[in-house]
DNA sequence: ACATCATGTCAAAAATTTTATACATGACTT
DNA sequence: AAGTCATGTATAAAATTTTTGACATGATGT
């Protein structure tokens, strides 16, 4: 029942013309370890920094991040 | 510039029936503090208390949480 | 008047997220 | 073969979120 954060990070960087991690987390304004750490699920992010990337991606957070 | 996250806790409590804080926190899994300072806008939450607060008002994140 | 309840606040500790460094790997280029 | 680039991993420190416990206030009820 225990419900999980997934995301679509590494895709939407792939869609957006390849973009890379070190300038998703520029862009975003944290750093790169940021980025890889929420693409591999290690810890659900601040709901800022989710914020921030949905906005980046100009996509709804729930594009970005599902909770299911 | 500076955008902030804004939410509308206290509002959809109300509208749940008066549902108080102690209520809210325990149905969420936290405690009425962060409840509290969620409310107050002290700090953002961590994503997974956000989409467990939407979760339980049945609304999308959005209608909980706005970043302007 | 007294008790109860919801809310606000404060402070310190605990837990989690984020940063900073460093190093390893495979892919690609020259 | 050597160099560069993107990514993955690891660890400790720093920053932020969350908990715990305690106390204050105003509103409500008895």
């Amino acid at each position: 029942m225990a419900k999980r954060i997934t995301n679509n990070i590494r895709r939407l960087r792939f869609d957006a013309d390849e973009m890379t991690q070190q300038m998703l987390a520029d862009v975003v304004g944290v750093s790169r370890q940021t980025i890889v750490a929420i693409e591999k699920g290690k810890y659900s992010p601040s709901l800022e920094v989710a914020f921030k990337i949905a906005e980046y991606f100009n996509v709804p957070l729930e594009v970005v991040f599902q909770y299911q």
